[in-house]
DNA sequence: CCCCTTACCTACTTTGTCAATAGGTAAAAG
DNA sequence: CTTTTACCTATTGACAAAGTAGGTAAGGGG
């Protein structure tokens, strides 16, 4: 499983929040009971999401979280990056004090690191945008 | 991480025995020394390997473990989808009765399914023989 | 000033899987 | 009948993912 919840529903918020209309803040109980995402769960990612500058965040009546740039900005491979932590397949990957100690004569690592490559271009390649014009209906 | 430990042991296990002389059965203690894997640990994965016909194995003294197909014919796909039970990279995709009640509706699901297409193909497209071409020594 | 709504923060629990261990039984060769 | 090997069943420990609980701080409306 390389995309736990966290990066799931971080892209469907994301999505939802694409949806709104121009400059609206939704609070995040109504996009929690929308995505049907555990309300206090889904606090932990929309702090995420708005520390790292990818929302703008306001409180009080009439507050909430909406995007701060057009959807063609946003890829959705920053998006799990921020909220996975990183897209890395396997460990074998990790360079610096951390890194295998067969790395230089591993006959696996060279396909390891094809692949890392291969799914972060997919992952850079895929904009809000584009998942907007995904799905049957809604 | 999309593949755990035990499919990346069981990929340098077969990469081991395709090293060794045509014929000759590899005992699992010399295998796991090598590849410096936990002796026990390994068993598990080559009881998987030997069941599902990957590998022959033969009891006593001068038993072990041989592949009995030339390196061309096992896929880097067949190897890790039997030991890692799958290689879906989200709990979306999975159909059936436990499939996911969004499906019909969700932005993100295409997006998916593309990138288990992709991966799929990745790993279906490499054979024991082209990891035997990569590494720098031994 | 008070109340309500909202975001934000810290800590905890629960669950589940991975990785590894332990201690056996069964087959084959000498 | 002993050694070497594969094979089987169960258990443990570590860790992270997923979700829960209970607060504090900011901001708007009366």
């Amino acid at each position: 499983m390389i995309v736990s919840t966290k990066g799931r529903y971080a892209l469907r918020v994301m999505v939802s929040l694409a949806l709104a209309r121009d400059g609206e803040y939704i609070p995040l109980k109504q996009i929690a009971e929308e995505e049907q995402i555990s309300r206090k769960y889904l606090e932990a990612i929309m702090t995420t999401l708005s520390k790292a500058g990818f929302v703008d965040a306001v409180h009080g009546k009439g507050g909430g979280y909406r995007l701060n740039r057009p959807t063609r900005d946003y890829t959705v491979g920053s998006i799990l990056k921020l909220t996975e932590g990183g897209l890395a397949t396997v460990s074998c990957t990790t360079q610096g004090p951390s890194a295998c100690a067969r790395a230089t004569c591993c006959r696996t690592l060279p396909m390891w690191e094809r692949l890392d490559k291969m799914i972060d271009d997919f992952f850079e390649g895929i904009t809000l945008e584009d998942l907007l014009n995904e799905g049957q209906n809604g």
